[in-house]
DNA sequence: AGAATGATCCTCT
DNA sequence: GAGGATCATTCTC
C-alpha cells in the first residue's frame, strides 16, 4: 500500500518516526530497487538553521513549501544526491531526508550502481553497505536530479507500507550539520546493519555502546 | 580516536 | 566565487 498524502502532512517528527520501517521504492528502465527505511532525519522550517528553507525561499528550496507527499532531490557537495519527502501543508516548509535502507529487491542492480565508476567489483559490496548514507542510497537506486518535485504518492518513485513488523527507534542528534545541532531529530533503529555509523560527537553517557570489531 | 583530504557542481550572494 | 544535510581513505597525535 503507498503512502497516502495524508501520511506526510502531519508534524514532522511523527513523519520520520512513521518512516522507520517504510519502503522507498523506485523504478526505473533498469529495474526496481527498493529498501526498508532503517534511518531518517527532520529538516523543519525557517527557524531551523539546518533546514534549507532557513534563507527563506528560493528556487532550489521551492519543493520544501509545496504540497507535503512529495520528493525534494537536490545535489550535495557537489557529488551527492539527497533525497527527502516534503511534510506538513503546503506553505510550512519542512522535509524528512531518508539516510539509510536495508536493501529489499534490486540488490543485483544496486551493486552495479555503487560500484560504476569505481576500482571496486560489485560482489565485494556488503549488503547492508549498499543503501548506508544519504548519498550511498541515492546512487544504489539511481535517484538523480530528475526526480525532483516526483510525487512519492503516485510515481515511480514512492513510499510503501509493506506491513514489515515494527522497528526498535531511538533519535539522536543530526549527522554532517554544524548549525541546529541541539536538536536530536535524528530517527534510527539502532539494531539495523545498515545505519551510518556514528562519527561526530564523542559519547558522554555511561550507555558504553563503544563497539569493538 | 580524531583531523584532513579529495572527488566535483549546483545554488545563491 | 564561495560554500555545502557526503563518503572513504589517509594522515597525525
Amino acid at each position: 500500500m503507498i503512502l497516502s498524502r495524508e501520511f506526510y502532512a502531519r508534524p514532522t517528527l511523527d513523519v520520520t518516526r512513521d518512516l522507520i520501517g517504510k519502503v522507498l521504492v523506485h523504478d526505473t528502465p533498469a529495474g526496481r530497487t527498493s529498501g526498508v527505511i532503517v534511518e531518517a532525519e527532520a529538516y523543519i522550517g525557517e527557524s531551523d538553521p539546518a533546514c534549507h528553507a532557513a534563507p527563506g525561499p528560493t528556487a532550489r528550496n521551492a519543493p520544501l513549501y509545496g504540497p507535503p507527499g512529495v520528493a525534494y532531490v537536490y545535489l550535495n557537495y557537489g557529488m551527492h544526491y539527497l533525497v527527502n519527502a516534503v511534510t506538513e501543508l503546503e506553505g510550512s516548509p519542512a522535509a524528512v531526508l531518508i539516510r539509510a535502507l536495508e536493501p529489499l529487491e534490486g540488490e543485483p542492480l544496486m551493486r552495479r550502481r555503487r560500484a560504476r565508476g569505481t576500482r571496486r567489483r560489485a560482489a565485494s559490496f556488503d549488503a547492508f553497505e549498499l543503501c548506508r548514507g544519504p548519498g550511498n542510497l541515492t546512487r544504489a537506486m539511481g535517484i538523480t536530479l530528475q526526480r525532483n518535485e516526483f510525487d512519492l504518492t503516485t510515481s515511480a518513485l514512492r513510499i510503501e507500507d509493506r506491513r514489515i513488523p515494527p522497528r526498535k527507534v531511538v533519535w539522536s542528534r543530526r549527522i554532517g550539520i554544524n548549525v541546529g545541532v541541539e536538536h536530536e531529530w535524528r530517527c534510527y533503529d539502532p539494531e539495523s546493519r545498515a545505519v551510518t555509523r556514528d562519527r561526530g560527537e564523542g559519547r558522554d553517557k555511561g550507555e558504553g555502546t563503544r563497539e569493538k570489531i
